[in-house]
DNA sequence: TAAATACCTTACTAAAAAGTAGGCTATAGC
DNA sequence: GCTATAGCCTACTTTTTAGTAAGGTATTTA
């Protein structure tokens, strides 16, 4: 057991669920990583079913735990830079692998992602 | 979108989350993987906070979803031993590294969970 | 000036996840 | 026979998480 900001958790992996745990956050966090850079709008739209309440309140979540960085564009269209911080970068590794094994069990599945991701949005 | 088993994924992440997400999935997936076989109440005594009802739960949909194998050992004091399966084992690398994580996180936090493991459990 | 888009917030509701409490079988030890 | 332990299951309740609906500001385009 570990005590870590009043909260008890079980074990490191536990911690780190605490923070990334959840049905959207991983999600966010590796289509940041995908594209580096990205509006409010942006993610949104390429997170079919998430309501606008939920997106703010994971991105805030998000910022509070060092993990992404928001930045306010105050140019003509004034507009939010959503990116990763040093921290939400070192989860990394996680994003690639999550992706390439959520494809190739698609693959053993019967569905091929890449090729037929064109179908899909 | 990934229309999968008459539900609806975002992207392949999403639907690894379908399979190992929640509380404790992937906290029973990493001890077992851990201690390459255990029994039921070894799970259940490392996984401080779990209900009996959430385990056998938890370890049913693992099952299910073939992420660990469940073997009824028939010898004297009858047992159950779960293991992973080839397909739990293809995680290995996400059990590794968000441990790893959140080690280096606490660390980063000012606890060190190596040294001081002694003190929790 | 009306409509549209980016970027949110708040109040309320619903659904999902998790927890509590109890019970049950089988075997073993005293 | 009594108690303990392993390994569960079921009904019920609570908590957490997520979704709906409706604002609201600022700026842009038509």
């Amino acid at each position: 057991m570990i005590e870590f900001n009043n909260k008890i958790y079980t074990c490191p992996i536990d911690v780190m669920l605490g923070l990334i745990g959840g049905k959207w956050k991983l999600l966010i966090l590796s289509h940041i990583f995908r594209y580096t850079i990205r509006g409010y709008s942006q993610i949104r739209d390429n997170l079919p079913g998430i309501s606008e309440k939920m997106l703010s309140q994971q991105l805030k979540e998000l910022e509070r735990d060092d993990l992404i960085h928001k930045e306010i564009i105050s140019e003509k269209p004034l507009r939010v830079e959503y990116s990763l911080t040093a921290q939400g970068m070192s989860l990394s590794d996680l994003y690639t692998f999550a992706s390439t094994w959520g494809i190739a069990y698609l693959k053993r599945n019967g569905i091929d992602y890449v090729k037929d991701q064109n179908l899909y949005k």
